[in-house]
DNA sequence: GGCATCCTGACC
DNA sequence: GGTCAGGATGCC
């Protein structure tokens, strides 16, 4: 899925598209996308709102609408598409799950083949986004932040940085990427990483980050921004996807794992696996 | 922690 | 036909 740069790759691009204009109608083609609500209730409310604000929880997409939020997360292969305007074909083709007319006679999209992804309505956005942690690039994620994660936790850093209620926005991707980055081993107890590493993985989660941001994300396969563009970070990345692909700091090639039921890359050289004997705990 | 589940498609 | 996939949840 799009994780936390492609969410705000979309978030940015759909922001400069949608605000002021207004929802004049709203399709729901896979009922459970829009689930507790039924599609007519659904469509019902989302009616004539004018669109407000486009914002980014986490992974979640927040779009502020007349007195009610439309929360969009679009999980494994969701994409939210702009189009000039709808014809037949577009909202008859086969992975558009929701679409929504709007006055100016655009379309926005939501597409996704897996349908895993959803599409919110509430009043209040905070509380449906839940027990999150805090934004890795926000002003509370401090290297103090990060070592206080860390030291309170004895859990293998990987799994502990995909958990949503620990960092909001890291994925499969980036977490393997900013291990690689800092010279960390995937399998790491997080309370055993010392000050220097701490500051290296803090350092490297922002860097990772905000570089990922630049480049307007990573596709793999299907992320897309609103525009279905592909995102240009992919030629970027030193490990996530990599297996036996030369380390691009030692020329040691990339070793794939399991960790936590995800695959994970990661240097053997790079990030030496220190304190395995911790494993069992 | 590990594993199944929600889905579809690509690849081997 | 089997395996894998950028996520999250819920169950042992």
């Amino acid at each position: 899925m799009p994780e936390l740069p492609e969410v705000e790759t979309i978030v940015r691009e759909l922001s400069a598209e949608i605000v002021g204009d207004r929802i004049e109608a709203a399709t729901v083609r896979w009922a459970k996308a829009v689930a507790p609500l039924t599609p007519d209730a659904f469509a019902l409310a989302a009616a004539q709102r004018r669109i407000h604000s486009v914002s980014r929880r986490g992974k979640h997409i927040l779009i502020e609408l007349d007195e009610l939020w439309m929360l969009i997360h679009l999980r494994m292969t969701g994409r939210m598409l702009v189009a000039p305007r709808i014809d037949d074909e577009l909202a008859a083709s086969k992975h558009v799950q929701v679409w929504w007319a709007l006055t100016s006679g655009r379309a926005l999209l939501f597409w996704d083949v897996r349908k895993f992804g959803r599409v919110l309505l509430c009043e209040d956005p905070l509380e449906v986004v839940g027990d999150l942690g805090p934004e890795p690039l926000g002003d509370q994620f401090t290297p103090a932040a990060l070592k206080h994660i860390l030291t309170a936790h004895h859990r293998q850093i990987k799994p502990l940085l995909l958990d949503q209620r620990v960092l909001a926005g890291l994925g499969n991707i980036y977490v393997d990427e900013s291990l690689w980055r800092a010279g960390i081993h995937p399998l790491r107890r997080s309370h055993t990483l010392n000050e220097a590493e701490a500051t290296r993985l803090y350092a490297s989660i922002r860097a990772e980050l905000r570089q990922a941001i630049d480049h307007r994300g990573t596709t793999l396969r299907d992320y897309r921004n609103p525009a279905n563009e592909a995102g240009g970070h992919g030629p970027h990345l030193a490990a996530y996807g990599r297996t036996d692909a030369p380390c691009p700091r030692c020329g040691t090639p990339i070793v794939r794992s399991v960790v936590g039921s995800r695959g994970t890359h990661h240097c053997p050289i790079c990030q030496p696996h220190k304190g395995a004997e911790d494993d069992a705990n």
